[in-house]
DNA sequence: CCTTTATTTGAGCAATCACTCAATTTCAAA
DNA sequence: TTTGAAATTGAGTGATTGCTCAAATAAAGG
């Protein structure tokens, strides 16, 4: 008997994670949102609540993204450290693509833009970055079990650090700078992180 | 016979300074930036021309106070890349202090949040952040000179690492993370970038 | 004490903000 | 074809945005 919603609620999100991504939260307003899914202000509030609940499925769908992106790169790597490293190198491919809406992290941009009166907001991204820092954790756990890593290396440390590495070179990526030297960067970071790993025995 | 100016301008720049580095450009309503000067709308447009000019001016001392903490660190440092560690240490314990208005970097926030409608912002942004990373390539490419570095380092290359993991280690400082966290960070960064530097011969 | 002139004030501007809701449209079951 | 209910529309809500400007104020010279 109803109407059947004829909206691709998926391809909603996703222009809503491209309009997010480019703008910031507070620098896409409603109008602009409107436009980018085509959708009008009634649909859109009976959809996703309001613009926070809007953005942060939007958030969903980029998080997810980017664990796919890190699984895949694990998936086909021969140690844990080899599939940290591809990762960067494919992070690195992803913000260099032509068509991306910005080179710089959504979470961490939103990380930046919300302040003390946004708390939820502020409460849910750094949720999202404890979880990745856990991920990292675990699997640099595994990598230091395997003997990838130095013997006196802290995983949970080391995560952080992989992280921050993460966050400064798509940051850095957001300055008006060439492809090659955020692959030229990209290296640098992996040799840096080489300051952690098990070293080819002197003798 | 002219009515003199009573008000400071340096201390309002300050609180300024302090607003944008919390809130962000955006983020910053004129009503907030009215109330932290203690100006009303009339005087303050009168003083800076709009909110686009107090912000300007508001990023020129903020990039002095950086430029400044950095020459401190490097003055008293018995090598250059003593001098670098040194200023990332203090970096550290400038964001650990318990009335910084943000941790993150207010140039690296705003070059997150202005998009392409801005463009003298953006503009502005990447030629603060440019004149750093030349700073920078001048002090690695002495640090060569002086056998600091690694033979074959690229001075300019090394110069967008460190920037890039200054721009790292306050993006993360930003998450709600303890300081001997961001302490730790500080030290590994260290010991990562010690990568490029030359080591102790091995025989 | 006046006059002069720069400074300061704050009510209020048009535009935009996120958002609402009564009216309309659309589709599937009857 | 009719009907019922969900989906969609878009004009319009009050609040807030960055900003203006005529009027009030204050300080130094005459």
């Amino acid at each position: 008997m109803p109407r059947i919603a004829k909206f691709d609620r998926e391809k909603a999100l996703d222009n809503a994670v491209s309009l997010f991504w480019e703008r910031g939260y507070g620098g896409a307003s409603m109008k602009q949102i409107e436009q980018a899914l085509d959708m009008r202000p009634g649909s859109l509030y009976a959809t996703f609540g309001s613009k926070d609940g809007l953005f942060r499925e939007a958030l969903d769908v980029y998080a997810g993204r980017m664990a796919r992106s890190m699984a895949e790169a694990l998936d086909d790597a021969p140690t844990t450290m080899d599939g940290i490293f591809r990762y960067l190198r494919s992070v690195a491919m992803q913000i260099t693509a032509p068509d991306s809406p910005a080179r710089a992290c959504l979470v961490v941009k939103t990380l930046l833009e919300v302040t003390g009166d946004q708390p939820e907001l502020r409460t849910l991204v750094n949720q999202r970055l404890q979880a990745v820092e856990d991920h990292l954790a675990d699997l640099l756990a595994q990598a230091h079990a395997r003997g990838e890593l130095a013997p006196d290396v802290d995983s949970r440390r080391l995560a952080r650090l992989v992280q921050s590495q993460i966050m400064g070179l798509r940051s850095l990526a957001q300055r008006d700078i060439d492809s090659d030297s955020i692959k030229a960067l990209t290296e640098d970071i992996i040799t840096a992180l080489h300051a952690f790993t098990r070293r080819p025995v002197s003798h």
